[in-house]
DNA sequence: CTGAAAGCGCTTACAG
DNA sequence: CTGAAAGCGCTTACAG
């Protein structure tokens, strides 16, 4: 036995087979006969093989490996989309590495070359906020590496992505406000050069026009972040307003949040003054009180889809054909007490 | 030139001169002339060569890669370690390859299984709950995979740890809550089966007995999982209590804010009549209102640490020598609205 | 059903 | 400073 490892060649030397042999009976090749393969499978047990899958992959070519690039791992979507890429591609035998763009498209293009050397055979990735160009990931797809984008998409770029139905969900959360008898309705919007954010924004657009009620640009808070400090800005200016608003849809739930507490502290009764809805279905959605009407985004099931998708992508032999998906997950409106007018 | 990939044979072939050059031109090998280097390194950038690094890890055995274990990647505390773990590493050359154990001692024993053959360099894990043997891991060691815990970490098993000071911790903050005047005060305590709960429990009691303060049994209200709901039941039970206590020390946040909505429905003035701390500084504990003193549990730099810490061991060349380093990191106590009575 | 042989793309002692 | 050669541990056509 050499020193510390057994391979597949001292097994075969063990049990006086080829080595041959003893791969494919380790693999469950159909040639084998059941015996051998019994023989083959108990004598690797017992002399604690571990086969080195590193050398497989270099001689198959197959890694079996995913990469997955995304801003912050510690973004709670990102980890729900994270977990959910994990779950699908552990059950389909692939495992999940993962890099943190933080953001920068400098060190996106530095780790979609750091991917090439380690062969994975699929990638899945949330772009960079700072991410104009794509030669990065064009170079990607003509080494014929599948790739799969999730929320942050590339426009103008045919590839493969991964979304919620932004404008569907925001226009239903929008006329659940009207619907709770809601006029004049806000929208706090997310950045307009995201394409989910400005899809936000016209759903809500839509929802009022369909329900006859005018659009009004002086209606719309727009935020470079979202974040909850800038929510608390908009509560602020909303606040000196002439005519309060009776109804919020805000892109996410950490600016509707912001705008509950400070309603709340200006003594404005939530949902019956204002009515407030959020988008994400972030914990502190439930924990707020009121609790936060909000749009379940479905980041595990992105996740899930995202991997699934790519594996497909990874598996079809046809290398000829290509074949871009674009997946949109059905998101649901979970009511709660900041809209229960009725 | 082959289809497809450019090969250092390629290269070499291309420039007249030995694979063997090649290889060391690329790595900058000290005996390799500065002419030399610049012409391979042009003529790779002008072939687009992307080294095949699979094909290195397989023969110099350096798989510069890392496996990581944590029971979910969406619980926020972990993606924080993830996050300080991956950038760490990701400066250091390494990169890493996560799983989920979702708690399971029969998956966490699958995937030391895969990270065997998939010849990672060293493993960063926080044990599944379930797990009370550890062969699988005891296994990995002699197989000279160093491996860091954190969090969870094994007891009666020599290895490497990462962990903050929880007794500590807890001891200051519960000395905080002495200090703005509290002299009934209870603890919140998670699941006694865990070390770091034990140590905060701990903690508390130090604090108590160094201020000449009476530890009292029916003070501690032992949970589960510090979960939410369970932090509500606890405020019911405390708020029957004949005397309501003047200060609660929480081993996490999530109960914390629990009790700090049920308090403030139930018209008690926090931090007047009760004072509260929790742990963990969640994102959550700066919106509630009042918003938490809490501990900050320094995640990111738990990843951080422990990535660095493996990486070390990774790298020290004295296979003979073992040197076993636990480290903890030091918190701070962040005092907030729930504490401040003075 | 089993085996002999070639080779995946690198790295690394050894030699000069 | 550069090269020839061996080989890492598997898999996979090819052959019988």
């Amino acid at each position: 036995m050499t020193k510390g490892r057994v391979t597949l060649k001292d097994l075969a030397r063990d049990l006086g087979l080829a080595p041959s042999t003893i791969s494919r009976a380790l693999s469950d090749h159909p040639a084998i006969s059941e015996a051998t393969k019994k023989t083959v499978k108990d004598r690797a047990e017992e002399l604690g093989f571990t086969p080195n899958s590193i050398a497989a992959s270099f001689r198959s070519k197959k890694t079996r490996s995913i990469g997955v690039i995304v801003p912050r791992i510690d973004v709670h979507f990102h980890s729900r989309v994270i977990s959910g890429i994990e779950e699908f591609s552990y059950k389909s035998g692939y495992h999940v590495t993962i890099f943190q763009s933080h953001d920068s498209y400098k060190r996106e293009k530095e780790i979609v070359k750091i991917l090439q050397t380690k062969m994975v055979e699929g990638v899945i990735i949330c772009l960079a906020m700072e991410s104009r160009i794509f030669d990065h990931l064009k170079r990607l797809n003509n080494l014929k590496v599948p790739q799969v984008f999730y929320d942050r998409t590339p426009e103008n770029f045919l590839t493969n992505k991964v979304n919620i139905d932004d404008y569907e969900s925001s226009y239903t959360a929008t006329e659940h406000l009207i619907d709770v008898g809601c006029r004049r309705i806000f929208h706090i919007a997310g950045n307009q050069s995201t394409g989910i954010f400005r899809k936000r924004l016209e759903g809500y657009k839509a929802a009022l026009a369909d329900n006859g009620m005018m659009f009004r640009d002086d209606f719309i808070l727009t935020t470079k972040n979202l974040s909850y400090e800038e929510g608390a800005d908009c509560a602020r200016r909303l606040l000196q307003l002439p005519d309060l608003p009776d109804g919020i849809f805000c892109a996410n739930d950490y600016t509707a949040v912001s705008i509950i507490q400070a309603f709340n502290k200006a003594g404005i009764k939530i949902p019956e003054q204002v009515a407030i809805a959020g988008f994400s279905n972030y914990p502190i959605s439930r924990i707020i009180e009121p609790s936060l009407t909000t749009v379940n985004d479905r980041a595990f099931q992105m996740g899930e889809a995202a991997a699934k998708l790519l594996i497909r992508q990874i598996e079809e032999d046809d290398a000829d054909i290509i074949d871009y998906q674009t997946i949109t997950l059905k998101t649901e409106l979970i009511v709660r007490e900041s809209t229960k007018r009725i």
